[in-house]
DNA sequence: ACCATAATATGGTCTGACCATACTCGGAAA
DNA sequence: TTTCCGAGTATGGTCAGACCATATTATGGT
């Protein structure tokens, strides 16, 4: 047999686990602010350094954001933007090499195809409103980039349809990435209204709770919107 | 108009590049170590605190682990294992309440059903040959415990059997998560003979290329290693 | 040859200090 | 009175040096 090393906890993960108790106890949200760092040490009975370690850690989980020199208020601010460490993680878990355009098409249609078969009748009509909010300022979107950012946030929504905030979480880790994809595919394609109209026919059999004709509709606009894949698989 | 604060870069985010970089150029995989602390703080001419700060990041995202009181070859090892880290960073997104069971489970489901209906050639025997290991593995397991971490490498498999990194990476991501759950599922249905039934026929299926009956058979074992749900939603 | 002890180097932690920045507030100038 | 400028002050960022507990390696005695 053998012994396995006990794994003594650091000081530094400790501090961590009471930060994260406290915001999720106090119900802290974007733009709060936490104690500052000499604060936190004294009343976790810590030195600073450990602090800054949880407080690092906690920043490469993109939760908080320090700044020097704020005033007397001060400490790290909570933020919600999570997407890039996420990506960043993605991206580093996977070698060096990047998604491929398929790998992220793919999982989208799989994610936006199950959200709309599985609309969930409490939390359908949220993810409805997102939807048809998206699609108001894509009509009114002047550059690609603008056009884009509500594509992504009308398919944010479809993905909400179901109710699953893990659906959601992923739809929004792959948000930078397929950000770019599409600005590139819109600016390919030049004209947006075909897929303004797979858009409002989405959110139209949505509505009408017809999911498996949302689910056809769904890989229809996908495959327009990025191009057929050409063949020939990029690996060996 | 405003003066964007130009953004200093502090040391410690230097000695993350710089380390990152000599992972790169040095062509170091999971196994190798970095130099010592005091090492890298003496040739990057830094303080050892931003070097803790540094490798405290690069610890959040999977890529070393440190060890105390390791001999002179030293330092921080590469690993491999970027499932925890990812899995900290889904459960600070989603807030502070942990995901619902039926939140893990229907994401589970979705992805093993896209994983076998959408089976790719070039992927798909790697994968099988790893979910036969699995198997045989799992009929020679003792406890509880390890049966479900053989049950979890299988459900890795079928995951991996489209090629999508994605999904993989997704899975793995709930790794943690589902090894909790299902330990505790194994040792309340106390009997493995029906759920490795289950295992052999998706196998099987998968191996015979089809797609359709195997995706009806990952929902029924799905189903019948999780409770049917009581009803009753858990949120107000 | 073998095993127990000492020496050594490492990560983990603490203390106390200094810097640059950003806010606060009081007083001088309008 | 109002405006604006400067000192004061608290913050995050960084550093140097120290101590501890542990794990490896040498050493020395049996």
């Amino acid at each position: 047999m053998e012994w396995q090393p006990v794994r003594k906890t650091r000081t530094f993960e400790e501090v961590l686990a009471q930060i994260e108790r406290r915001i999720a106890e106090d119900g802290l949200t974007a733009g709060d602010r936490l104690p500052g760092e000499r604060q936190l040490a004294g009343q976790l009975h810590v030195s600073r350094a450990s602090v800054r370690e949880a407080l690092r850690v906690l920043e490469t989980l993109g939760v908080v954001s320090s700044q020097a020199g704020r005033g007397p208020d001060a400490g790290a601010v909570l933020i919600s933007r999570p997407e890039s460490a996420l990506a960043d993680l993605l991206r580093l878990h996977l070698g060096t090499a990047s998604l491929s355009l398929d790998e992220v098409i793919d999982t989208r249609l799989m994610i936006e195809q199950w959200a709309v078969l599985h609309a969930h009748p409490g939390h359908a009509p949220a993810a409805l409103d997102a939807m048809a909010a998206a699609l108001e300022r894509m009509e009114a979107a002047a550059t690609p980039q603008e056009f884009v950012d509500h594509d992504v946030a009308f398919h944010l929504g479809v993905a909400m349809l179901s109710g699953n905030r893990l659906l959601a979480a992923t739809m929004r880790a792959l948000r930078q990435t397929i950000h770019a994809f599409s600005v590139a595919a819109v600016e390919r394609a030049g004209q947006t209204g075909l897929l303004m109209a797979d858009h409002r026919r989405i959110h139209e059999l949505v509505a009408a709770g017809d999911g498996p004709a949302a689910a056809r509709a769904v890989t229809e606009h996908l495959a327009r919107a990025y191009p057929p894949a050409p063949d020939g698989p990029p690996e060996a």
